[in-house]
DNA sequence: TAGATTGTTAATCGATTAACAATC
DNA sequence: TAGATTGTTAATCGATTAACAATC
């Protein structure tokens, strides 16, 4: 099965069921069920069953799924065994927040670089990191090996910011500015507007 | 047309419509049409007509939407003609990010309280609000009418401070920690979780 | 009037769910 | 063996898209 002959949707409840399957571990369960796994992530049996089978069989009739082994087979479809360099660009409060974030690091996601315009936050160390130029993004990030950039800029910048990431070879992006990013097929796009998503809930409010 | 004959998914298109149009009329543009609209938001003119169908009729055969009208209907279907009260729990890095965020404020959504459990914070003003402890929650919160929860807690405390607002009459709840959060039915819940979507894109990435 | 674009219905597409044979 | 649960196919459901009459 090719890569693009997966639903995107199917993709998208990938990471969902390795934070569940992490949580049972914790809890100390080492096999679960479909039908388990359904009832904490609010879903059915069959979608986790029909997911699942996109990648190959990961069960065992009868008992259920080992817990540790789906979840390494997950991660290991997610690519999430390796570590992965993020450059963060916009050390504003929210951009702080993520330097600070240590879910990130945790979860294999390690910002190595930040850049801001002002002079305020500029050679500043936040979260273990010295804060750069925003000048310097090409310089400092063209030659390594960065995959991920996180844009955290002011919805004016963050086109102008995404187009100098791409330059450099950037394949996916975090944006948290409020505006769509124009990019190249190529690249991924991740928005997160909590404005966006308090403005869909008030509809039910009333 | 009730409010639940309305898809879910219909709903949270429209606060990306309303994003565009905002946009539009920065850029001076008094009209739109349907094709022009799905440009931007990089979808079908189709859908964007089933979609406002769902409302009434907002356009004008032959020539478009009207832009302020278009999005003055909106906002109203979204309720977003008033000003929502917020309540903050949890004054670590996201938190306070929120807290100084002016764009929620700009938006309609004002944080009138925040809540901490550390002694280090208690009683810090950040971003014009005092935080409190968390122990005051129902104290300060059930009385008054706040509709909206912000969790920006640890994991592990999420679900205790989620069922705490409920509680007090808290009906949406947008929820920065990385679990599934019970709540009764008529509870909306929103989660934000950047490493997800972290996690989706690396599946593309190799 | 002719051209453009809506609002709506019908057709298509894709995702979810149900059902069940296979099998642990 | 009997009971449980998978993996998979077929049926259903719902969302998207295409088409077009209505009309500005």
């Amino acid at each position: 099965m090719k890569k693009y002959d997966v639903p995107d949707i199917v993709i998208s409840r990938l990471p969902l069921y390795v934070q569940t399957l992490n949580q049972l571990l914790r809890e100390g369960k080492s096999v679960v069920s479909s039908s388990e796994l359904g009832e904490r992530l609010k879903t059915t049996p069959s979608q986790i069953r029909r997911d699942l089978s996109y990648f190959g069989g990961f069960g065992k009739k009868g008992s259920g799924y080992d817990v540790i082994s789906l979840m390494e087979s997950l991660r290991s479809i997610l690519n999430l065994n390796q570590i992965w360099q993020v450059a963060l660009v916009g050390v504003g409060h929210v951009g702080m927040a993520l330097l600070h974030y240590d879910g990130f690091g945790r979860k294999g996601f390690e910002i190595i670089a930040a850049f801001d315009q002002s002079p305020n936050v500029i050679g500043r160390k936040i979260g273990g990191i010295e804060v750069q130029d925003v000048e310097l993004i090409e310089a400092e990030i063209c030659q390594k090996h960065v995959d991920i950039g996180a844009i955290t800029v002011p919805a004016e910048n963050a086109q102008a910011v995404a187009d100098r990431l791409v330059n450099c070879g950037i394949r996916a992006i975090l944006n948290y500015a409020p505006v769509y990013l124009e990019v190249p097929k190529h690249v991924q796009v991740s928005n997160i507007d909590p404005v966006l998503k308090l403005q869909k809930m008030t509809y039910y409010l009333k």
